[in-house]
DNA sequence: TAAAAATACTCCATAGGTATTTTAT
DNA sequence: ATAAAATACCTATGGAGTATTTTTA
C-alpha cells in the first residue's frame, strides 16, 4: 500500500483529535487554522475516509478515525523509539563489537576484560571467535574483526597494537620425568630433551618464538610430536611422549600427572597484544578501546 | 520528543537501506539522486545520527541505522493497518452500535436478530440497555441509541419505525384459578378479575395499550398489585394475588405454577417494533438495517 | 579512470498565511 | 448573532530537477 500521505498531516490528525477543535489544534501546531483545515482534508482525501465528523460548533471523530488514530500515536511511538535508539547506538551504547583470541589470551587476561566490559556495556554484544594469530593477522586488515588479542609484538601498516600481557613460558613435563623436581630451568638445560608441539597451521606465531628462544639457547629442538590444540599437548605430555613450551597462564589447569616449571631468562617470555585496525573505529568499539585504557588492561 | 523529519525521509531512507544504492534507490522512488541524497541528510541531520556509511563504492548500514531501519518498517505497517482500519470502518465492517431494547423484545424476536447479525458483522459490537418503550422514544430522539425495540404502533417525528413482530395478547393465571382450564379467553370474561400490572415507571405504553383493550371490552381493570419487572409479575400471579396480561412470548418460560391462555380477539395483539433515528445512520448501522430488510425481519 | 555520491544552482509546486465566506446553533 | 470551520487567493519557502564536482577503489 502506498501512503499518499505525510507526517505533517498526522501531526495534524492528531493534534485535533485530542482538543476536538481546529483554532485550538492549530495554535498547538504553530500554524494557521485554515492551514490545518487544509492539512485534515488532505489527509482524509489521501486516505479516502472521514476521520472527523464537524459542524462549526462540534468536532467529533469518527470510528474510522478512532481506529486510525490508535494506530498513528503507536506509529509515533515507533519512530521516537527508532531515534533514540539510533542516538543510542551512534554514541555506541548499543552495538556490537567482534573480538578475536588466541590460546593464551583466552587462558588469561581476556575473560576478566569481557566480564568487566559486559557489565559496563550491557547493550553492547560480543562475539567472540577462536583464531591463531596469523589468521588474526589477516582478519584484523581485512576488518573482519574490532579487535584480536593475539601473539605479539606485531607490526603491521594500518594495525595498532597495546601490549595486554607479557607472560613468563614455562615447561611442562610428566610427573616421572626427571627434571620435573627442579624450581626453575633455563633453555639450556632442554637441548636433548623430546618436544611436542603445537602444530604449524594453528601456532605458527607461537613455533616462530620457540625456534628463537632455542637458537638463542644455542640448539635445534628435537620435534617429536604435534598437536593442534592446546589440551592435545597437554595430553601428549602426560602421555610421556616428550615435553613442551607454553605460558604460564597454564597454571590455572591443575593436573596431577604434569609439572609446570618456570624458564628463566628476560628473553624466555611471550607477549599478549590487543590489536586493531585503526582505519575504522566503531562507536561500540571505542568504548571497549576506553575501557581497556581506563582499566589499565593494555599499555 | 519532536520528530523533525516526514515520511517523505523514512521512506527513501528504507528504500536506500534496502537496495544500499542511491541510484537505485532513487529510480524505485520515482526520484533524481541529488533528491535522495538530500533527504537523506536531512533525515540524518533532523535525528542527529549518521544511519547510513557510504563512500563512492559503497553504501551499508550502520548500526544505528540498522536499528532505525526496523522502527521505521514497524511504524510504517502501524500506519498501513491504520489506514485499512480506517477504510473497514467507513464502510461499516468495524463499528459499534447501540440497541434498546424492552422486555417483550428481549423475549421474543430480538436475541435471534443480534446472534444472525453477529455472525454476519463479527467487528461490529452491539451495546445492548434495557429500556421501557417511553424512555426508547427520548433516546431515540436524542439520538443516544442507534435502533429501539419497542411497543408500536409509534408516531414520533423523524424516527422512522418497522414492524418487526405481532404477537398475540396472553392471560396468565394462577394454576388454581377457576379460568385455568380454557383453551382460549375473551378479555369481556376478564371483567371482574383483579389484575396484576406493570408499573407506570416501566410500563406505561403497554398500560395505554391494555387500558384501551380493556375499555373496548366494556370495562375498568380492578389493579390489585403492581410490579417493576416482568418477573415480578410472574411471581405476584403465582402467589395467587391475581392475574395480569402479558404478550405470548411468556410461552417460553415453562413455570409449574401459572397458566397461560391466549385472549381472543384482533385488537387484543401487541406489536413491536423496529425504531430510528433518521437523521443520522452510522455505516455500521447501515448493515443493520440491511441485515433486518434482508431477513425479512421487518416490514 | 570510472562509477557513484555530494554539491551548486535554478525553478516551480505547494504549504501556509491573510481575508473572507459559509454554516450551524 | 456569533463562533467556528471552509474557501479563495496570494506569497514565499523549500523540494526536486539539471549540471557539475568530488571521491575512492
Amino acid at each position: 500500500m502506498n501512503l499518499r500521505f505525510d507526517l505533517r498531516h498526522v501531526r495534524a490528525f492528531i493534534a485535533v483529535a485530542e482538543s476536538l477543535h481546529f483554532k485550538k489544534a492549530a495554535d498547538s501546531l504553530f500554524i494557521t487554522q485554515p492551514a490545518l483545515s487544509r492539512l485534515i482534508k488532505g489527509l482524509e482525501e489521501a486516505i479516502g475516509v472521514e476521520l472527523l465528523s464537524r459542524t462549526t460548533r462540534q468536532v467529533t471523530l469518527t470510528e474510522a478515525g478512532r481506529l486510525f488514530l490508535a494506530e498513528c500515536q503507536d506509529a509515533f511511538r515507533l519512530f521516537e523509539r527508532g531515534v533514540h535508539l539510533a542516538q543510542c547506538a551512534s554514541q555506541g551504547d548499543i552495538g556490537h563489537i567482534s573480538v578475536a583470541y588466541n590460546d593464551f589470551s583466552i587462558n588469561g587476561v581476556l575473560p576478566e576484560i569481557l566480564e568487566q566490559f559486559k557489565e559496563k556495556h550491557p547493550n553492547i554484544s560480543i562475539e567472540l571467535s577462536h583464531m591463531p594469530s596469523h589468521e588474526q593477522h589477516k582478519a584484523l586488515q581485512d576488518c573482519r574483526i574490532d579487535v584480536g588479542f593475539l601473539i605479539g609484538p606485531l607490526n603491521l601498516p594500518g594495525i595498532e597494537t597495546h601490549s595486554s600481557a607479557v607472560e613468563r613460558l614455562v615447561v611442562i613435563l610428566p610427573t616421572r620425568h626427571p627434571l620435573s623436581h627442579k624450581k626453575s630451568l633455563r633453555m639450556e638445560e632442554l637441548k636433548d630433551e623430546k618436544f611436542i608441539l603445537g602444530a604449524e597451521s594453528s601456532w605458527k606465531e607461537f613455533r616462530t618464538s620457540f625456534f628463537r628462544s632455542c637458537q638463542k639457547a644455542g640448539f635445534t629442538p628435537n620435534i617429536v610430536q604435534e598437536a593442534s590444540t592446546s589440551t592435545g599437548i597437554f595430553g601428549l605430555v602426560a602421555a610421556n611422549m616428550g615435553i613442551s613450551i607454553y605460558s604460564e597462564c597454564v597454571k590455572k589447569f591443575k593436573r596431577e600427572d604434569i609439572h609446570i616449571i618456570p624458564l628463566t631468562g628476560d628473553e624466555n617470555q611471550i607477549e599478549t597484544v590487543a590489536a586493531w585496525n585503526s582505519s575504522y573505529i566503531s562507536p561500540s568499539f571505542a568504548h571497549f578501546i576506553k575501557h581497556l585504557q581506563e582499566e589499565q588492561l593494555i599499555v
